[in-house]
DNA sequence: TCCAATCCATACCGTCCAGTCGGTATGGAT
DNA sequence: ATCCATACCGACTGGACGGTATGGATTGGA
């Protein structure tokens, strides 16, 4: 691929990159169909015959900014997923930790994918589904089926259980939340153990997750 | 209030609920910006004028939609929890199956406020909020304080888990989960396993709650 | 029977915005 | 020095859509 003659133009790259930052941002605050071609070109200080020149549509530029900072995603915590180590719940921890102590920036793109996957037709949205599932359940799925094979888990379908565990850290991290748990390390423990031991009160002394 | 005169056309009720129903149809099937006020009232089969004789915009015909439908799942639910006995567990298993068993329509209803609290600005976000929280997460809030004062629930944030209990329940309503768990008892099973007992492998060697 | 009030239909308006297009600037290759 | 591909600019357009104006039909009370 690399032998294609393709000219970097440098000054093109930080176009590209700026259009990207100012639909991140824009799309964070806004609704997909409140937010103006003309108000990401503004907010990257380019014209909209550049945008137009690098993005052949609106969603175009919705997907492929998608895309790239996904991938971001996907990228650290499928390294951390790969490197970790010890029992179940230690690895789950760890990746909810990682996960947790992303850049902002990052978990507003998640946010944003998780908001809109239901805006757009079926072409589209299953490509975000797709790059979604990879960046962020598909790790987790990754733990949990080892677990599973280990006897740590119950066998319940994988797949399944890492949608729920995202669900738990995705309410986890809604500002009232955040009010209660606290840092990102008490967030972790929080998640990991409603995940794995549930809220009821155990019996038999065994110390509850939550305490500490 | 119902001192004032108001006359009551018994036409109009049927344009009105007419009108609700399509666009109940129309805003589950795609993107509040998507649908159009003449494709509403062309489902409806009422015209144009007749919509804005009754509704006085686009966002008041989504809002009053809302708070109808929502009315009735808050009916419902806040009834099954008022009497419901037993132990923490087994009211929340009857609250959820009680849920999971709302007619499909309501369930639509539910996604749909879900997916389009984000999409609003603050007057009217707010309102939706409201409505949704009353309607369904406050409901289950009421069975876990008494859990927690009773000592059968782990003193957490009822609120919090409250909201938890509610995301499981979504994750377990996709298409991809039915398909896994089955019937509403099965899932109602796992979603009270799942919130109370974890999924972790209980060494004890207490049942666990997936099996049967 | 008559008259308001209510109800509803049609035609129309103003705005907004994605996408286009003709044109200019830049910088590397020959 | 010339040429051409790439990069960028910004005025313009075409159509869609929320909302309105107006007039006619229907209702129900007096």
């Amino acid at each position: 691929m690399d032998t294609m003659k393709i000219r970097m133009y440098a000054k093109s790259e930080a176009t590209i990159n700026n259009i990207m930052e100012a639909a991140r941002t824009l799309f964070s605050e806004k609704n997909y169909a409140d937010v103006t071609l003309a108000e990401i070109s503004a907010h990257a200080e380019v014209s909209k015959g550049a945008l137009y020149h690098h993005f052949s549509s609106k969603e175009d530029l919705y997907l492929r900014m998608m895309h790239h900072f996904l991938g971001q995603v996907q990228a650290i915590t499928q390294n951390e997923v790969e490197n970790s180590i010890g029992s179940c719940r230690e690895r789950l921890r760890q990746s909810v930790l990682s996960f947790l102590k992303l850049p902002a920036e990052l978990h507003s793109v998640v946010r944003l994918v998780r908001r809109d996957i239901n805006i757009f037709t079926d072409p589209m949205r299953n490509e975000l589904i797709r790059a979604y599932q990879t960046a962020v359940p598909e790790q987790v799925q990754t733990i949990i089926t080892d677990g599973i094979a280990a006897g740590e888990v119950q066998d319940v379908d994988a797949r399944l259980l890492s949608w729920e565990l995202v669900a738990i850290v995705e309410v986890a991290l809604r500002p009232y939340s955040r009010l209660i748990l606290g840092d990102p390390e008490h967030m972790a423990d929080y998640v990991v153990g409603l995940f794995l031991d549930g809220v009821a009160v155990n019996q038999s002394g065994k110390t509850s997750w939550h305490a500490g």
